[in-house]
RNA sequence: UGGACGUAGAUU
């Protein structure tokens, strides 16, 4: 069984559904009782494929075999009846696991915020998170980070921000995660200050970056009009050893440019990203031929249109 | 040996 769970979730990381599951069904044409763990592993495998209806075919094939489910069992069936925005079915569970004596914890309540989240369900996400404190479950800084999530859904940057400071005043150290969703959310919202000030702060503590948070201040400049810093920062980023900038980097300075009317800026980035070897998609295209059609460079629009056409690209 | 979190862009 040993052996065959280690593969499986080995095949999980992969998202390869159909060997998962037929070494599932390899495992019971062969007599080898699958646990918990096998169904756990497996039922994950299907909500990161995207396949709730395999979860809860097979959650039910658990069940008709004798086999309890664990708790561990319980919060992916949860997790897959989430995903797949099946709230009732996902409470409906909780409720039963609870009635069986089981204590959820902070990872339960997290897969429940994130369910909220998809839902944008603020309030439902803020009930959830008061009845995890009430029940004395600490909140990790995963449930704090999916909470954020939630909250930036919702579009409530004050909420946001009472909530970094409570995570902060708990003692707990945010991650790059935490950071991304709450830069994005003061981006957004255009709390200018508020994303600078963090900015700063997080240069002084030393927290850790990562490709997606700097492409996220990238987002957040072009957001609030910055794009001095933004330059700063992807010139940083091309410097740095493992956050060089990626396509979506690319992209952002692109947009950055062409909202400022900045043509040649634009164009130049367009360049050096297809001498990095990544393909533009329809959104530079466009955005770049709008920047061309503004600047009055007509030439160049019908230039960049039929590269458009000879990569073979089609709006979506 | 098993469960949870984050990034852009089209005439807003």
């Amino acid at each position: 069984v040993v052996i065959y769970n280690v593969t499986m979730k080995a095949l999980r990381r992969g998202k390869q559904w159909d060997l998962v599951e037929e070494l599932l069904q390899e495992m019971l044409s062969r007599s080898i009782q699958p646990d918990n763990i096998t169904y756990s592993t497996v039922i994950s495998c299907a909500r990161r494929c995207d396949l709730p209806h395999k979860a809860v075919e097979w959650f039910e094939r658990m069940n008709k075999s004798g086999c309890v489910p664990d708790e561990v069992t319980y919060t992916a069936m949860i997790d897959a009846y989430g995903r797949a925005g099946k709230v009732q079915e996902a409470l409906h569970l909780y409720e039963r696991a609870r009635a069986d004596g089981w204590r959820p914890d902070a990872i339960t309540f997290s897969i429940l915020l994130k369910m909220y989240g998809i839902a944008e369900d603020y309030d439902g996400a803020h009930n959830t998170f008061q009845e995890m404190k009430a029940l004395g479950v600490a909140p990790n800084l995963i449930t704090y980070n999916t909470m954020l999530d939630a909250i930036g859904k919702a579009g409530r940057p004050s909420m946001a921000k009472a909530l970094f400071k409570e995570m902060i005043d708990v003692g707990l150290t945010p991650n790059q995660v935490t950071l991304t969703s709450l830069l994005r959310i003061y981006g957004k919202a255009r709390w200018a200050d508020d994303a600078l000030k963090l900015w700063e702060r997080m240069k002084e503590e030393g927290w850790a970056t990562d490709l997606i948070l700097y492409n996220t201040l990238l987002s957040m400049c072009a957001d609030i009009g910055r794009f001095e810093e933004a330059e700063r920062l992807f010139q940083e980023m091309g410097e740095s050893e493992n956050c060089k900038p990626d396509s979506w980097s690319y992209t952002s300075m692109i947009n950055i440019y062409s909202s400022g009317g900045q043509v040649e800026e634009a164009s130049n980035m367009f360049n050096k990203m297809i001498e990095a070897g990544f393909k533009p998609n329809v959104m530079v295209f466009t955005c770049l031929i709008q920047c061309y059609g503004k600047a009055k460079r007509f030439d160049d629009v019908v230039r960049v249109f039929n590269l458009l056409l000879d990569e073979g690209i089609f709006p979506d």
